[in-house]
DNA sequence: ATCGTAAACATATCATATAAGTTTGCGTCT
DNA sequence: AGACGCAAACTTATATGATATGTTTACGAT
């Protein structure tokens, strides 16, 4: 790895070396390395940071923590892509220590998403229309299959990834790769929340098909480059499901 | 802590105990701790989980990661609140790997900014308007410590802090928790980026006393309850700022 | 009641050992 | 030559035991 020698052991130092450590990867990685190149093993690390390799290991999985390694035993751990899972985590534990925070990030969600299609209906290209209709293909599948009904549970399961996927190509065919991490983040932790108030019970007030529909009219604003048009109806998307998730927590005071 | 005995050490699971032992602490933390609590030490955890304080303080390591808890030597691990830190150390991750992202930052930014004075115009309190004013108060006091200037890299931090904490406000003011705490993560980010390209050199193009008028100019016109040039005046400052950005990086193909 | 100190507690790091997964390379067979 | 199989080397996962050092607590002297 030709790292330098990164004096990890100084004593005078209040903070962890593991931490210390940890720090210090954190920077070769972002620096230097690429997603889907491999760290030094453990052994090695420890030697080069004058370390034992307990140390060296729980500075990894501190960076495992942030998502920035992908650890598995047998093999040296390798720099991960950047995903929106560390954020959906970080808005999923904002949730729960303040249940109030799910209406703000509804909210939140709203004004991207309408600054998504608008971009959207600005700049995309050939290829980004066809990859956001594609994602639209996989919702109308799914809902099919989910009427037909071998396996409800895994055609909604189907459902609801196309679901995130077409918002996240609508945010890449505006060009904005930011949006497209949010996004997936962002579902995750709505998703989660959406679970958690509706253990067990039917999770949608109207149909796939519908909601299909919607997002369908949205791609054909976006194609026809009709930015209010587009807005206006990823607007009422999101109201219909706001208003779905308002009625689910009902009268308990979170309105 | 009255915890279950959790299984964590089934022969088949492909996870490894530490993530197991992690994720188990996750959702006990999420469901029934509140930040400011503390964990039971290491020893009992391991005890509970039927693994070794090895593997418990890896999965405390990635928590930590996370963000979720704080380790510090001789007392036990405390629940933390969540803040933007996680999300910004996520978002300069990316704006490394991929340096154009910076600008898409930089327009999800402008996006919501604009959305947060908006709702400060609608429905701010006297409160809330007196947190803005205060952190603008702060704001000249750095600017004018900068030019009768003692110690001008303190009072460059200060104003930075400053700045941060109005847009903060901003975004408390007009109700919503997760921008507030978006707003710190990206401002975190965007310093590390804007001082990665500046290092050494002046960081900004125009005087403190010019920020310091432009953010008092929205706040004005957010205490008027003027929501159009309330954001008119944000998007300028964005500009401004979005501008400078571009400039620093010149010719060098990331515009 | 207050303050200082020592004991108990808790984390930080180390060394060493064993188990088990992954990769690599070699040799055999076709 | 090429494909296949297997063993050796490498690597991570986890455990045990030990020492150092920081924090909290409790007790005793003032």
């Amino acid at each position: 790895m030709a790292m330098e020698i990164a004096s990890a052991k100084q004593p005078g130092s209040s903070a962890s070396a593991s931490l210390t450590v940890a720090d210090e990867l954190a920077r070769h990685i972002l620096d230097k390395l690429r997603p889907g190149d491999q760290l030094s093993s453990e052994a090695k690390l420890a030697e080069e940071f004058h370390v034992s390799r307990i140390t060296v290991r729980e500075a990894l999985k501190i960076l495992a923590g942030r998502g920035l390694v992908d650890i598995a035993r047998g093999r040296r751990a390798i720099i991960k892509q950047p995903d929106g899972s560390v954020y959906g985590a970080f808005l999923q534990s904002l949730i729960k220590s303040d249940p109030r925070c799910l209406f703000d990030l509804l909210q939140v969600r709203r004004s991207l998403e309408i600054q998504s299609v608008v971009f959207a209906s600005r700049f995309a290209s050939r290829a980004g229309l066809a990859a956001i209709e594609a994602s639209l293909g996989a919702m109308r599948d799914a809902a099919l299959a989910h009427e037909t009904g071998n396996d409800p549970l895994a055609s909604e399961q189907r459902f609801h990834e196309a679901d995130v996927g077409f918002h996240e190509a609508m945010a890449l065919a505006g060009g904005n790769r930011v949006l497209t991490y949010l996004f997936e983040g962002m579902a995750a932790a709505l998703q989660e929340a959406f679970a958690a108030s509706y253990r067990g019970q039917r999770l949608l007030g109207f149909s796939m098909t519908g909601i299909y529909e919607a997002h369908r009219l949205i791609f054909v604003h976006v194609s026809a480059k009709e930015e209010k048009e587009a807005s206006d109806a990823m607007s009422a998307l999101l109201d219909n499901a706001q208003e779905n998730l308002r009625a689910a927590f009902g009268g308990s005071g979170l309105g």
